[in-house]
DNA sequence: TGTACATCAGTGAACGCGCGTTCACTGATGTAC
DNA sequence: TGTACATCAGTGAACGCGCGTTCACTGATGTAC
């Protein structure tokens, strides 16, 4: 056996990094596949040793993206709040930050590109479809809502506040704009979560 | 003179809104100029007597179909409620339709390919910077609040999820499962809004 | 009214460019003896 | 322990392709006389 196999799987895991990096950065289409070899030292002929496509490596990559995303809002959250378990207004807050908005780099690759990836052919428009599954479930992990329709309304409506919120915020050219878009909707979303809390409260007040 | 100066706006007029709709079904780069120009009878040659370049056209598109995107909500918004001023429940139920859902090309250019455009370079970014404000601005015109503060609040929270529970519900594979996402960002807004609107009327209760 | 003319929207071949992918190759590696 | 060998990750030139843009042209038009 020539090598070994754990450099060739390190290299590998160190294009799908950079491939998630660069995606978020410059989108799907904006990336060479030259690029992105680049950006591991490497060029770009040997791309098809570790991947069949560019398609290939785009659906990969999507998939670590959100997956690291999720597990750094988990992290922050705690760390914000000081708590073991934190509630989906912890995520918000947390995702809904001035860093993320700063680094579409480093974040939720929804916000970065989720429509040119949902539009994409089939490799990477699955992966796009199960990354919004596993972000509304794992959400839906963290309410405390009593009924399982309930948590998916607020997993998902607060999903969609923080993907477009982040979104807006990007799209505006002043930055102090921008600021004030995250704001504006760490507040919204806040407020919807409470709503739904007291109307569950009252329901159970009534019920006695 | 030859031809008379109305053909030619006819045609650059015919060209935006080919283009508009097809920025939207594909992206901005996943459209060309041949295949806009063949969409509306001509060939591609011909596009430079109406635009500078692609990019001119990009951001006059954008700024047509958001324009065009607002009226259709209001308008929509006001038959479904039967009243002239709706609010931005109003408008947030209008957006969240089925029937948007399955019209990316009829619809908001934020939801369809916001991300993207935002990236571009300057006339582009400038008019998806632009087109957001114009949104937040009219959502603002149809809050009830009374400070303007929430208003802004309410509209960007709005904004927000609509925009990003669009994006999600197209993201999704499963035209059950999208539908499913419409429906509960429009509870999740409709409880924001609500809390909001009850927060005000208590503090003015207590104000008393 | 009829004719010669100037204009310019639209045509279509051509350009340079960057892309994804292919492929013959190279040379560092682990293995067999 | 030392040498010959097979493997294959990575190289770099080359490919076909579609793109945005350019440009010499054409022919329908409105105008001038």
């Amino acid at each position: 056996m020539p090598w070994s196999d754990d450099h060739k799987q390190a290299t590998r895991e160190r294009i799908v990094v950079a491939a998630a990096r660069a995606i978020r950065e410059h989108g799907p289409d904006g990336v060479s596949v030259a690029a992105i070899m680049r950006s591991v030292g490497l060029t770009h002929g040997g791309f098809y040793a570790h991947f069949a496509s560019k398609e290939a490596l785009v659906s990969e990559a999507l998939l670590y993206a959100a997956a690291e995303t999720l597990e750094y809002l988990e992290v922050t959250a705690a760390r914000a709040t000081g708590q073991q378990q934190v509630g989906i207004v912890d995520l918000a807050e947390a995702y809904l930050s001035t860093v993320h908005l700063e680094h579409p780099e480093q974040g939720c690759v929804l916000a970065a590109c989720g429509a040119e990836l949902a539009r994409a052919d089939d490799p990477v428009s699955g992966a796009c479809s199960e990354s919004v599954h596993a972000f509304v479930r794992r959400l839906v992990q963290h309410s405390a809502a009593p009924q399982q329709r309930e948590r998916s309304r607020e997993a998902t409506g607060a999903l969609a506040a923080m993907v477009g919120g982040m979104m807006l915020a990007r799209a505006v050219e002043d930055p102090a704009a921008a600021r004030r878009i995250l704001a504006d909707v760490r507040s919204f979303v806040r407020s919807a979560l409470q709503a739904q809390t007291e109307a569950k409260t009252e329901a159970k007040t009534e019920a006695k």
